[in-house]
DNA sequence: CTGAAAGCGCTAACAC
DNA sequence: GTGTTAGCGCTTTCAG
């Protein structure tokens, strides 16, 4: 591997000079330039970022933490995030952390210890700690879907509570008064969220939602299928049924197809995200979609922003939900 | 942030004393270390990677590049070997391609800058030419599910023949003997060996594969949908139909589900890789699994054990398919 | 067993 | 404009 010594050999400058071709904003002599770039190409020169991050303190490198990369929202957001850190000439460092906080620690120690740029950051859940490390270091740091609102870090969320109302009403309108819901792990804020964008709305046409309509699930495919065996098996009474996100959503319908229910005529089925499975589905699902590719260009945008010396205005931006109506809802029968 | 200085301050000894308690190998004075320890804890010292690794060539960083991470394969090898990477201390960067050989370059070049340990990589296709950028670089590299026949870098596959030959030895066995294939891009090899697999078992048989009963898709699920509709259209005459992945499985099985037919009473239908959507279907997909958990752990192994230096024996790993029979798949009617 | 000193490859004052 | 020099934080000879 060829260093920035042996550019200056060849080009018969001095390193310094080189670094700021290198640079490219600083001053230069023109014909100096020439003979540097020339020099570059030839010995097919590469700075080595390692030593270029130990000097600068700017390594070119983002990290992406995310609960669990196999989602498909997840790794939308590790191809969309990927895709712009990219264009900007930086790496990305990704960290799985299958839900705990434990490993969410480690990797965010990591990820200073090796002195990253900046990080976006999808939290486990309310227990999540590994804030508190970041602070203290002053790396620039945005949070993505998965945040605490007593939080003072920017952060880029879907609007979790509109979504909720967005499912309810469009249930409603099709005439439904009888709901169950299945919703993810409630000390998940946007879980909690959701539900209430649900249940406020439906209190707010007179409904209600009765405590064993809601079954808690975990956003797993098996969680929607015991979801569905268990208010089968408990007899509850509803005609619609909203999964907060569309992985429970299928296992919940195959499970209510397969005990002999028909949706929609039956039964009413909607999720969330808008995963690919939803679409082939039959029948397909109707969902509510979220601006995944607008939140992570728009997490890019404020890391970035942070990452330049930028004050940040943004603490707290919300983008809308939108419904996506398919097969699997239709007016109420009875 | 602190530095070794800090800690070697504190502790009353150089900083090489520090240096050598932190590689741990070493010798240092018992009481020395416990000194030196005692320091690190209570100054809450982290060793800083970038320095490290400039210094010692060792930067604790693989690399991953796959061609489409949002493909639930690839995000399961993202998972798998970002577990096991971390279970040794190293961090993950990932690069997705999007199937463009241009950005395989880009990646590849940027992991080489960073003097990454290793590299983990799903090339594109047989356009790929980012390998001969790695071998002068002589940075440890193991290949992954998309190979090239005529390369001596380690290689962990699948027996994509073997696969090709179970699917049609599963739709022969159910007495089937007219068959679809939908192909993955004809450019990426192991594409053309599941395909070789099946055609030659069925000739085996007596059987034929006509030109016009195999489509040329891209793995994604618009290429399933297409096929099916190109079968219709041209009353391509087949009873069964294997898709050399799940997604395009799927979306054919919709589209033919949609257009009258019944599955699998009129068609059977199979895939390969096993994805979540396969299971939940309905009818649930047949399909051939791939043992992506153990091609990466291999992968991994086969990884450290080049980056410890030690010769690599094993230059060809082929790990077998296995046969997941779903409602999909049916003896044959006619 | 421990310390002093050199240097990985680069950038950024500081001089000229 | 360009060169000289001093490190960034660490590991690794080389002495002692």
């Amino acid at each position: 591997m060829s260093s920035i010594r042996d550019v200056a050999k060849l080009a018969g400058v001095s390193v310094s000079t080189v670094s700021r071709v290198l640079g490219g904003s600083q001053k230069v002599g023109k014909e100096t330039r020439r003979r540097v770039e020339q020099a570059i190409e030839t010995i097919g020169y590469q700075p080595n970022l390692l030593a270029q991050g130990l000097r600068s303190k700017r390594g070119s490198l983002i990290g992406l933490v995310v609960p669990e990369i196999r989602q498909e929202i997840f790794s939308s957001f590790v191809e969309y995030i990927g895709d712009e850190v990219r264009a900007r000439g930086y790496s990305l460092i990704t960290g799985n952390t299958h839900g705990q906080p434990e490993i969410e620690d480690e990797f965010i120690e990591s990820l200073v210890r090796r002195h990253v740029d900046g990080i976006i950051f999808s939290r486990v859940s309310d227990r999540s700690r590994a804030l508190g490390i970041l602070e203290k270091d002053g790396i620039p740091t945005v949070i993505i879907d998965r945040y605490l609102d007593n939080e003072d870090i920017p952060t880029i969320v879907m609007d979790n509570y509109g979504a909720g109302a967005l499912a309810a009403e469009h249930l409603v309108g099709l005439g439904h008064r009888r709901f169950a819901v299945i919703t993810g792990l409630q000390n998940i804020a946007l879980c909690r969220e959701r539900q209430r964008g649900f249940a406020e709305y439906i209190e707010r046409c007179g409904l209600a939602l009765p405590h064993h309509n809601v079954y808690e699930g975990n956003f797993k495919l098996e969680s929607g299928i015991e979801a569905a065996e268990s208010f089968l098996e408990h007899g509850i009474d509803f005609t619609a049924i909203w999964a907060e996100n569309d992985l429970m959503a299928l296992g919940a319908m195959n499970t209510l197809i397969r005990a002999g229910r028909k949706v929609p005529q039956d039964i009413s089925i909607m999720g969330m995200d808008d995963i690919i499975s939803a679409k082939i589905m039959i029948p397909s699902l109707t969902t509510i979609r979220q601006p995944f590719a607008a939140m992570c260009s728009k997490a890019v945008e404020l890391l970035f922003g942070m990452i330049n010396g930028e004050e940040c205005g943004e603490r707290r931006v919300s983008l809308p939900a939108s419904l996506i109506v398919r097969e699997s809802t239709a007016r109420c029968a009875t």
